[in-house]
DNA sequence: GTCTATAATCAGATAGAC
DNA sequence: GTCTATCTGATTATAGAC
């Protein structure tokens, strides 16, 4: 079920999708607090407020439900690149995305999942609207990188994957949670601060 | 049992220390292999050569399992620490620190934890051995980090804290993992990128 | 202290009525 | 599709013999 198609759907497909909206809103959120392993069936069921059997109904997994929250952020970061302006620069655009997805983590809507984990990296890489969806944004931001360094804002010296990288890791960075925590700082003083010792490094200049 | 302090040991004992050294070892890399979640202490058990109940005789749970390799690498850590040349500056220690921790990584021997479990947390902060550790690293590199700062190596403009956080995120970066996966540089060249850009940023200079 | 065998619990998944 | 009740397997932890 696609947002982008016309629709010709009934009320009842209607309250089915919202329910599984919900759904994966929950689950959202939950991965983004615990992390997928610490997050249960029961307790996603019990936040939505179904029985957990229905859960089932709808995702036929654990894994599944994990999947459905990346494809929703991974489809809010597409729409999110798709908005910037088209007169930024690249190297604007890139500070631009991981100011949001440091926002995103501060705000508590980064999903986050654990590397290592076998059953659920087979199951992502199963879902083909993941791994496009990943592609794209990696071919984009990819592009901007080589951009930028061709315009010699961004270090030419650095391998572009290892830019890109860095990029990705900065979205999951524990030093927002820290920095949180130690409740010294707003949560633009936290972005602005990690944004900085990222494109800025350590080092004075 | 403390590794300083003067020996009357008998064969027995030991027998018994290199046991238990040999646990926390195994431990130590089957929580950087798969996590805390993921390793399970038959796991541990069957690695190790020994029963289950065996290593319950030994380690009363399994958060004491990881405890017990957190504190060990606090102490690796601090010994590294300790073994920095006096002439050295600040800002190079804190280079060669982070380069030390990454490599620790990239072999397989950074045990890694999950933030949010809470029975692991609470086990950890009850352990003297290792909070002691953390607060002495801390205040180490806290001064060093200072000392960089008045020379104008490191960004001064940067909350000492923040600089601290930074390093010690570095330690469990992905990239670091990312780019080994992709088997286009050596551990060496890896080590060298992620230091770069976490001291001299992502920018050009 | 080490072992085998077992308890106890928890979590993912399903059966079957409605 | 939703529910209650249950199954199944995995995992932490322990009992008790030696």
């Amino acid at each position: 079920m696609n947002a982008r198609q016309p629709a010709k759907v009934s009320f009842k497909e209607q309250m089915l999708q919202a329910r599984e909206d919900a759904i994966v809103l929950t689950v959202n959120r939950l991965l983004a607090e615990k992390g997928f392993d610490a997050m249960t069936v029961d307790e996603v069921a019990a936040s939505v407020g179904i029985a957990k059997a229905s859960l089932y109904k709808h995702f036929p997994s654990k894994e599944d439900l994990a999947a459905a929250a990346m494809v929703r952020v991974m489809r809010r970061a597409q729409d999110f690149l798709r908005s910037l302006p088209a007169e930024q620069k690249p190297a604007e655009r890139l500070r631009a995305v991981a100011r949001w997805t440091m926002a995103l983590q501060l705000a508590g809507e980064m999903p986050s999942l654990p590397s290592q984990n076998s059953t659920l990296r087979t199951t992502l890489l199963a879902n083909r609207e993941y791994t496009d969806g990943l592609m794209e944004v990696s071919d984009t931001l990819g592009g901007w990188i080589e951009q930028a360094q061709a315009e010699g804002v961004i270090n030419p010296k650095l391998p572009a994957l290892a830019v890109l990288y860095t990029l990705y890791a900065r979205a999951c960075d524990p030093v927002l949670e820290f920095l949180k925590l130690g409740a010294q700082h707003t949560d633009e003083q936290i972005i602005d601060l990690v944004i900085s010792t990222c494109f800025e490094g350590l080092n004075a200049r």
